[in-house]
DNA sequence: GTGATTGCAAACTGTTTGCATTTTG
DNA sequence: CAAAATGCAAACAGTTTGCAATCAC
């Protein structure tokens, strides 16, 4: 597979499971979920491995490290300029690609040059909304 | 001084030091930089105690938890809805108070229902701007 | 006086690093 | 075959917790 040949990265197959995971998803994983991920295939593959790939990669350019989650550092494999919408009950993300209009007033920019912005858009996701009901249900017999 | 009995907290001094650190600060310190600051007064301070107050001011909704920088959680007095614009060399954080304009298509709420946002402008500061022309400029002799 | 807070130490999570061994290009 | 990656363990930063002594109300 010479897909993963212009990152111009040695290709192990541990680094080879690790973009294979990333390839497509949009989790967001944490280093944790990797690690757990491509465990099942490299019982020996260690976090050392996981991060230094991560590092890798974003030196490449063709991951993104999001600041997004409280607890711990998330991976998103989508480089695209996008947007997130969080769950803020269960902690899921979901992209959001419609682009938006953000002209920061010139007296607002305190002298600084801008070069790019991230929204995060919060709010509760179908299940968690859903789950909240049934326990609020359940409670009223 | 009774300017923080509405927040029903049994005030003790190092709360109240706290406190006073915090008002009006625009820093967005994290915990250790409370720290270090109340330590000045109160040597016996310990993170215990500023975490536990960190905890209770965030009960109370009295104080923002900010996911901003990746490293550690920083606090935000400031509780109106307001933005940040990041300095990507130093993690400087300044307040945007402007309001954007940010409805999300019905289409892209993917069920969701929306409670809020918040806005990260990236950019570098004009100290961090300055600093790399400095350098530059001193390599060019 | 009672229930909450303090402060210390120990524990815990996520992340990074040093280094001998192995592997890729 | 040289330069880089692996994987283990140890170190590290930020945060949380258990608990006896203390303090605010």
């Amino acid at each position: 597979m010479k897909k993963y040949k212009n990152l111009c990265l040695k290709l192990t197959p541990q680094r080879l499971a690790i973009l294979e995971y990333l390839e497509g998803n949009t989790d967001h994983p944490s280093a944790s979920d990797i690690y757990n991920a491509v465990c099942k295939r490299f019982p020996t593959m260690s976090f050392a491995t996981v991060y230094n790939t991560l590092k890798a990669l974003k030196g490449k350019a063709s991951i993104q490290e999001l600041t997004i989650d409280p607890d711990k550092k998330r991976f998103d494999p989508n480089t695209v300029h996008h947007h997130h919408l969080i769950c803020t009950e269960c902690r899921k993300i979901i992209d959001i690609e419609t682009e938006f209009e953000l002209d920061l007033p010139e007296l607002q920019k305190h002298g600084f040059e801008i070069t790019g912005n991230h929204i995060d858009f919060y709010g509760v996701c179908p299940e968690c909304a859903g789950l909240a009901l049934q326990e609020y249900g359940g409670q009223l017999h």
